[in-house]
RNA sequence: GGAGACUUGUCCGAGUGGUUGAAGGAGCACGCCUGGAAAGUGUGUAUACGGGAAACUGUAUCAAGGGUUCGAAUCCCUUAGUCUCCGCCA
């Protein structure tokens, strides 16, 4: 959520970057400062009552000890009359307060200014591209195929069980699981990243906190009885964590990092990209969460794209970062960067990673904010990314590092996994 | 799930209808003291929104929301949470 003292002071500045992100309903920003202008005057007019009540309730009780009944009937009076003024302007100010919201998140994030402009996947740009692309012997499979030779995945069997998209990961393909997401969480807290095993249900107010909530109700799955949601990411757990909190400024940067399942309803999906381990209701996922100063975010948001580039390579496999243009990111980001890692045998990019600065769009929702060091309060900026989502490593491991008689583990993996070998 | 006790500022803790944004203590910050530190001592120490160049000032906030009242931390209701006992249970 952006701040509206932000847009009033930067108006064009503000609607030029909401174009770079092909934000439509550009009004919308006149629209707030004129509802914000008008609820300072109503706040005002309704302060300004409110004192007088309280100066009246004070004098009532002097007169009531002095036994002064009747001046205090007629001071009762009085106070009963300004009340009856006070109702109207402060059902306005409600209703204009909530006008005001209801607009302020509609807004997206202000993309920074390293953004390209562009509408779709191909305006992105290639920032850099690392690892060798393998060439596969004759007849290499794709990974469900490979999934189903090695009896590692068994998508059938959590279509009886639960439904489509619920996968039972089986012998070396649970074991592959496992060593990946200990890999990952040792890779993560050996870079100072305090780990984190968070519940996997939040309530309704973590759901707003990190904006899953009003917008994208549908994609997370609730369990109404306790109106909790199933976390769709453990984005969701970790940042609010320090929600309505205040942290000292020697305590930044928080860096955190959690593995856990992540539930996503993905209501819409069908088709070739939903094959396999492409997409999933259900999958795992390390992520990475960073509340830091807002001097240095975008310092910390290299050192994050560099960390999560380090632990591609870890695991040879080709891969490529792309700046995401302004019509590719998503709503609440400034800057995004997704990593892509080249599936040779579905001869295709697959996302497994996406790294982001937010700014205050998500603190100023949650009010994360820490003392400066003149005593004011100021919004953290809040950086999150992946590293890394299991499924599509786990396709892109499987098709990039198949032989003919198995699967090559890569040989950071091989004290995690035991084997040096799949087959 | 049943019964009871409880929820006050960074923390502890006083406060059962009227100058209480909130006593007292601890912590923290700054100053004095000291060769330095401890001890001592002085001052300061919530957040949001509004007005003001600023000093300062108005309003709201004592778990959350609603109600009673001229006036609520204090009374009532609802919700959440904590603790104790009983039941159940991995």
């Amino acid at each position: 959520m952006l701040q509206v003292n932000y847009l009033r002071a930067n108006k064009d500045e503000a609607i030029a970057r909401l174009k770079v992100k092909n934000f439509q309903e550009i009004s919308l920003v006149e629209t707030i400062v004129a509802n914000d202008d008008e609820r300072k005057k109503l706040q005002s007019r309704l302060d300004e009552i409110q004192s007088k009540i309280n100066a009246a309730s004070k004098e009532i009780g002097l007169l009531m000890a002095k036994g002064n009944k009747e001046d205090a009937a007629a001071k009762k009076e009085e106070v009963a009359e300004l009340k009856s003024a006070l109702l109207p302007i402060s059902e306005e100010l409600t209703s204009v307060e909530k006008n005001i919201y209801e607009d302020l998140v509609k807004l997206p994030n202000l993309p920074h200014n390293s953004v390209p402009a562009g509408t779709s996947p191909e305006h992105n740009e290639v920032v850099r591209e690392g690892g060798q692309k393998p060439t596969l012997h004759k007849g290499a499979l794709p990974h469900w195929d490979l999934a189903k030779k090695y009896e590692l995945i068994n998508f059938e069997l959590g279509n009886k069980v639960t439904g489509a998209g619920f996968p039972f990961y089986k012998g070396q393909g649970a074991k592959l699981q496992r060593a990946l997401i200990q890999y990952f969480l040792d890779f993560n807290t050996g870079k100072g990243y305090t780990e984190y095993e968070p519940p996997l249900m939040v309530n309704e107010a973590s759901a707003y906190g990190t904006g899953q909530l009003p917008d994208k109700e549908g994609q997370m799955y609730h369990a109404t009885e306790d109106n909790f949601y199933l976390i769709p990411t453990a984005e969701v757990p970790l940042t609010n964590i320090y929600r309505e909190d205040i942290v000292k400024e020697n305590e930044l940067p928080i860096k955190m990092t959690a593995y856990t399942p992540c539930f996503r309803r993905e209501a819409g999906s069908y088709g070739k990209d939903v094959r396999g381990l492409n997409r999933l209701h259900q999958f795992d996922k390390v992520e990475l969460v960073q509340l830091v100063h807002p001097d240095n975010s975008y310092e910390v948001l290299e050192e994050m794209l560099l960390h999560v580039e380090s632990l591609l390579q870890s695991l040879e496999l080709p891969y490529r970062i792309l700046r995401l243009c302004g019509g590719d990111m998503s709503f609440a980001s400034a800057l995004t960067y997704d990593f892509e890692v080249y599936s040779a045998a579905q001869k295709k990019w697959l996302e497994v990673s996406s790294v982001s600065n937010f700014e205050i769009f998500q603190t100023n929702r949650m009010k994360i904010r820490f003392k400066n060091a003149d005593g004011k309060i100021q919004l953290v900026h809040s950086l999150n990314g992946s590293s890394l989502a299991l499924p599509r490593i786990v396709a892109a491991l499987l098709e990039n590092h198949q032989v003919r008689d198995g699967i090559k583990v890569p040989k950071a993996l091989q004290p995690y996994f035991g084997k040096e070998m799949i087959d």
